[in-house]
DNA sequence: GCATATAGATGTATATTGCATATATAGCAG
DNA sequence: CTGCTATATATGCAATATACATCTATATGC
């Protein structure tokens, strides 16, 4: 994915693809999904993810099953064979007691990262409050306001 | 870093090292600092990127070094030499308005990204509410105050 | 036979990061 | 002068996650 070059959203505003690598945070939606949902097999999760995504990127199949493989090797999740129906087999995967905890974990992660992106956003958006109305927020700043003409 | 061994916070709770890899949003927060402070050498940003930091590990310098390399080439920073102190010589970085540009655009793309994990967080939440109680946290909610007592 | 949908899996290239290491300037103790 | 430490920049290498392409196989419809 080359900076800034997004087929998807090309051109139209900042969306995640454009900003360089984001990690999709595939593992939690996963674990999220296979609990929300229930047992389920890759093919049949790939449609699911796009609802509960964290980026604006779709999630590629080719990490979905690499993750699902990876979970089960950490004994997040369980998995068997369904040859009952029709058409190729389906690798079934389950969440297990582990993996829930798992989640929650992931969680209290991403309940932290999103905290900390909010004040981030907001100190952003002080950058640009300054330059009308009063100012202040910066405590060691002694300088005389009418130099500060950058608009 | 490997998965589920951390060092740092080794063993007391989640944290996103043990989680295994997170980005670190190392650029975002560079400009930020870079437009916040003035313009400052690496080796004086990296004290100040940990109080802005979106994640609990440290930034490093290493990272740092190259990230600003990084927004040099791309034209969201300027670069000078300052050989007038002594010690050795400080490779000062500046923020130019495309980065200013830049880090506003990557406000945006944190700000959906940090409301997706709020609602994801709530989702995961959801899961566990079902078990006890008739608890809904929704904004229609009509539900019986008095069920909610935790505190 | 051929195209298409379903279903899983892998190959390869790239990006970011963690940790280690290399280089150089300068101050200070002995 | 030698050795140690602090400052300061930069690179080497491995690990991890991802994007995109490709491969295999089963089954249906024409």
């Amino acid at each position: 994915m080359p900076r800034g070059q997004c087929h998807r959203h090309a051109g139209k505003r900042p969306c995640s693809c454009a900003m360089g690598n984001l990690y999709r945070f595939v593992e939690p939606v996963v674990l999220f999904v296979l609990e929300h949902h229930g047992p389920a097999y890759g093919y049949e999760l790939s449609k699911e993810l796009a609802e509960h995504a964290l980026t604006d990127t779709e999630i590629d199949r080719g990490a979905l099953y690499r993750t699902l493989q990876r979970l089960e090797t950490m004994g997040f999740v369980t998995s068997s064979w369904d040859t009952s129906g029709t058409g190729p087999a389906r690798h079934i995967y389950g969440i297990s007691p582990d993996g829930q905890t798992h989640l929650r974990e992931w969680a209290t992660v991403l309940d932290n990262l999103q905290k900390s992106m909010a004040a981030f956003v907001d100190d952003v958006a002080v950058l640009d409050q300054g330059r009308q109305t009063t100012v202040d927020s910066s405590p060691e700043s002694d300088v005389d306001q009418d130099v500060l003409t950058s608009g």
